[in-house]
DNA sequence: CACATTAGTAAGCCATGACTTACAGTAAGT
DNA sequence: ACTTACTGTAAGTCATGGCTTACTAATGTG
């Protein structure tokens, strides 16, 4: 059930594009504040968010902390969302022979 | 951006269920009310934002309403996932390069 | 050894949204 | 027609969570 965190991770705007920042290049906190409209410390808030729903990890260098997108975050959320699509498939074919039958 | 809008729509664990009770079949307000914790206006309010977040749709018949699952409604954020990973997929091997040429 | 940089945590504020009950509307049954 | 069944909408309550400022901690620099 690990998806759901990662749903209401992804929830939020701001931690979406915190998370999209991320991508092609490793960032430091600092980094990514500069990118977006709100504080440093929601940024943090934010980023911890992210770290406990397993999309992204850190990487302490000296000073800062370097977050980086972690490559299987996604995994749990594809797979679910394959299964539903295979299911929504079966169901859509059972409602067009269900339908079919009325006639 | 439609993803935006189907990951605020499924980031409630309520609305999760209620879109998972409509795998296999199509049912009604009050079915999806029955194995529901929630009064009834509660899961109507959540059929209206997975509605309008391109999840189900709406099939009046008589008296009730029967939602039924989208089946493009996952698509977009599918598509999402995908660029997403592949692009985190790249990432790391650039990381992986940079770190060995620090080396 | 100060002083600055970088970042996480605490406390408090405030808007959003998930829920409730009450009400309104439409179709079905008698 | 009257009543029952099914649903959506309105209004109001309350908790959650996203934001800010202030503080603490740790590393880097002069």
């Amino acid at each position: 059930m690990a998806y759901a965190e990662v749903f209401t991770a992804l929830a939020d705007p701001t931690r979406r594009h915190i998370f999209e920042a991320l991508r092609g290049q490793p960032k430091t906190v600092g980094e990514l504040a500069q990118g977006q409209p709100v504080s440093r410390p929601a940024v943090s808030q934010h980023l911890k968010v992210l770290e406990s729903a397993g999309l992204v990890s850190v990487e302490p260098q000296g000073n800062r902390r370097l977050y980086l997108v972690k490559r299987e975050g996604l995994d749990e959320l594809r797979q679910y969302l394959e299964s539903f699509w295979s299911d929504a498939l079966s169901a859509y074919g059972a409602e067009i022979t269900r339908r079919m039958k009325k006639k």
